[in-house]
DNA sequence: CAAACTTAGTCAAAGTCAATCAATCACACG
DNA sequence: CGTGTGATTGATTGACTTTGACTAAGTTTG
């Protein structure tokens, strides 16, 4: 079989189940346990699985592009995020010099902004995008792009923005907790909101309720180094740690 | 059999099966493991197909929407800008380092680029965009982005351009003339293409006939200066400045 | 904390590749 | 009718890539 097939075949079978072993894909591609565990290595590095110990999982696939309206309206907490996002905007003051970090949350964020003498960097393709189209002043950090997240990443991202220093900052997370601060699942992502937070006189972390108790395998920032913007607060204990905005 | 039912039965079964071994192919067609080669690598040139280790897959252009094919079907001299883009994707080798300028015609040339080992820069949003879904090597120039064209300019983008030094580079044009060489109308972007063209060792200029003496008001390159890539060169004086690569 | 499992790395074998070359064929020309 | 020319083909080659088995090191689990 080709490896083209392999790595169709495998994709289509974490689509279909989100998680599978190694074992269950040297079964089901006649192929040696080396054989996938490359295929693994290579969708890996290539963004379109993550490798989980054992085997690999679908992406949090919440990032898109074109077709943006379909897929955030079918995506879930939405009234949430939307609130959220509405939240975030309101902050953003005239000639404020704004970080917005690549993810759904913060291109939802984009919608709301009416602030027109800010000026916007971001490490998102789609965000420089819609911002652009807004007729705001957006430039974009340059380096490798990501391609299922359209996020830009790297060396270059880094030392580009260490040039730069933001009034404000908004950033995605995939979790949230006490003991391990801030933290998303791709290391050269961590890197970058790592980076970009440190050059922020304000952070700003944009999070759903789903987010909160939740540990992501890198840890970006620890919770005193920025506020957290969510919907509704569930667990108190936070407050203890951060400033909380709540939405609506 | 001919050479074209060959080709014609290969993209056949590739339309079918999405992906082909040689071995299945010299079965299909009762021909030579070498003629089975020989015509793949043809169809891979030609761009109707990606060759791969051990046979071919076919081309997926998921990611061309409907919305682009109406734009792109509604453009002027659209059978020309597909053959220039043709020619100029085949000259793309493994392992090179291609700048690829903002534009619509060198975005029409991505659809046509087959070689998976070459590295991508541009400072377009929409080239990076495109490049990362075909799952290539790809990044972007950081700096100020432009509204309508959505290209990266400014400072930044020039400092970061100079660090670079590319195999080979695709520009756009508006002007091409023997007095003022290739001409564009915006200052920022001629910089951009001026700076651009000097980190390349060999650079091409895709241009249909239209653009052939006329003059923008910013030259950004003498004729020398760069290969024209065209349809159909109607004014044999070109010659006698540069090297002409004429499509289909 | 030890057994069971998982992993990245190394290696030889099998498979695949582009390049070369001689054989074949069609066609043109004298 | 024979010879030359160019195009196409299939066999062969040495170089390269992929594969699966093995191993030593690391991780998970009871």
């Amino acid at each position: 079989m080709l490896t083209e097939e392999r790595y169709a075949t495998i994709l289509r079978i974490l689509e279909e189940k989100k998680a599978v072993t190694v074992v269950e894909l040297t079964r089901a591609l006649h192929a040696s346990e080396s054989t996938v565990r490359r295929d693994l290595t290579a969708l890996h590095k290539s963004g379109r699985l993550y490798k989980v110990y054992g085997g690999a999982t679908a992406i949090d696939n919440n990032y898109s592009s074109a077709e943006e309206d379909m897929k955030t309206k079918a995506g879930l907490f939405n009234e949430e995020k939307t609130s959220i996002a509405r939240a975030a905007a309101a902050l953003i003051r005239p000639r404020d010099f704004v970080y917005i970090d690549a993810g759904t949350t913060t291109l939802r964020l984009i919608d709301f902004i009416t602030e027109k003498s800010a000026t916007f960097v971001t490490n998102g393709l789609p965000h420089a995008s819609h911002l652009a189209a807004k007729g705001l002043k957006v430039s974009i950090l340059g380096g490798e792009l990501k391609a299922v997240t359209e996020a830009v990443m790297g060396p270059e991202a880094l030392a580009s923005l260490r040039l730069y220093n933001f009034t404000k900052g908004f950033f995605g997370t995939n979790g949230i907790s006490p003991g391990s601060g801030f933290s998303t699942p791709d290391a050269s992502e961590g890197l970058i909101k790592r980076t970009a937070i440190g050059q922020c006189a304000h952070a700003y972390v944009l999070a759903d309720h789903s987010k909160f108790n939740c540990i992501s395998p890198i840890t970006f920032a620890n919770l005193s180094s920025a506020a957290i913007i969510t919907g509704k607060l569930l667990d108190r204990k936070y407050l203890d740690y951060t400033h909380i905005i709540e939405g609506e």
